[in-house]
DNA sequence: GAATTTGTGTCAACAAGGCTGACATAAATT
DNA sequence: AATTTATGTCAGCCTTGTTGACACAAATTC
């Protein structure tokens, strides 16, 4: 077995700025998602679709019903980059909007039938990713890499994080 | 204690595509992979780089003397699409070629010293994230979530991961 | 009720960072 | 001597982000 953290510490030329960088893992990151991207990539390619468009999907789908603000929130993006492909997705009947109840400023975004499945045929490899990832440890780590992506989020994001499972490990079905 | 999988199977409409998604850690990796960027995206902005820039400075400073090819093929872009960002970190003298020693026509890319001390620079925050974060985990978590983020990578890439410590956690320190 | 603010849409121009195709050159290989 | 390989470079295109300005209807405030 690997040492847990081989700090290598010893003879740092600089005691005061022997910090320690974990390259490792930042490196890890950025391999993970590229790859854990890539699956849907290419299947938007086929469709003309980019990663902007699953990512709106995506929300949309999560939170049927959420807000043209709303949804900026999330994506932090400005809302003439959100209307280009938002539009596509409208016009290819992927996404609907229906006036707000209360306020009928507001447009409420929702995945049409064909949206649902898309953006389910797009989860699929992605969820089968992790799925076989989290199958290779131990058999409760689930638990345990939620906690690490949580942490991993900037504190005053944490809201946009809880919005349905708030604290609980939790996995949904599809239709 | 939140339970470990709160399936929620019960009433699937069609138990033969029952599959389950998991979608909530497919959007806590992009809230997180987004904010995990997003420390050092902040610190580029003011010097006038990018993203790209970063991937770049930072695999030739984990890997120097690596050649054009070998940088083309783990950030997977066209030459193109490097070149114009490697020239610019060439010509403000982050990274410096040399020729290679056995094949002439090739050109090792290395980091000089203001590249080594940016890309530590940017790291640092990265490294500090992920420590919080395993922090808030049991002691001994790291190798795990090392070995699940080296499960979300292809099979394919593998070897562009086990570059350094091929198979032990490690960490390394800087100047 | 009039004035202001808010939520959304849209036009125009621009930048970063991907892409393809084509071509050049030097060095290695056949 | 001919070909292949590693790299560089020019030109143009696409996606997805940006800013600034303006329009309009609905909600809110004075």
């Amino acid at each position: 077995m690997p040492p847990t953290k081989a700090q290598t510490a010893g003879h740092p030329s600089d005691p005061k700025e022997a910090e320690v960088i974990d390259f490792d893992l930042i490196e890890l990151f950025f391999f993970a998602y590229r790859d854990f991207t890539s699956d849907a990539d290419h299947m938007l390619d086929r469709i003309g679709f980019g990663r902007a468009h699953h990512r709106i999907l995506h929300f949309v789908n999560r939170r049927p019903g959420l807000t043209v603000a709303e949804l900026l929130d999330v994506l932090q993006i400005t809302k003439q980059s959100l209307a280009r492909v938002l539009k596509q997705l409208i016009d290819t009947e992927h996404i609907m909007q229906v006036q707000g109840p209360k306020d009928r400023r507001q447009r409420e975004l929702h995945p049409t039938a064909k949206g649902k499945a898309l953006a389910l045929q797009l989860a699929a490899p992605q969820s089968r990713r992790i799925a076989r990832a989290l199958a290779t440890l131990g058999g409760n780590d689930r638990p345990l890499i939620e906690r690490f992506l949580k942490e991993m989020v900037n504190q005053e994001h944490r809201n946009q994080v809880e919005v349905l499972g708030a604290g609980g490990a939790s996995k949904e079905k599809n239709a």
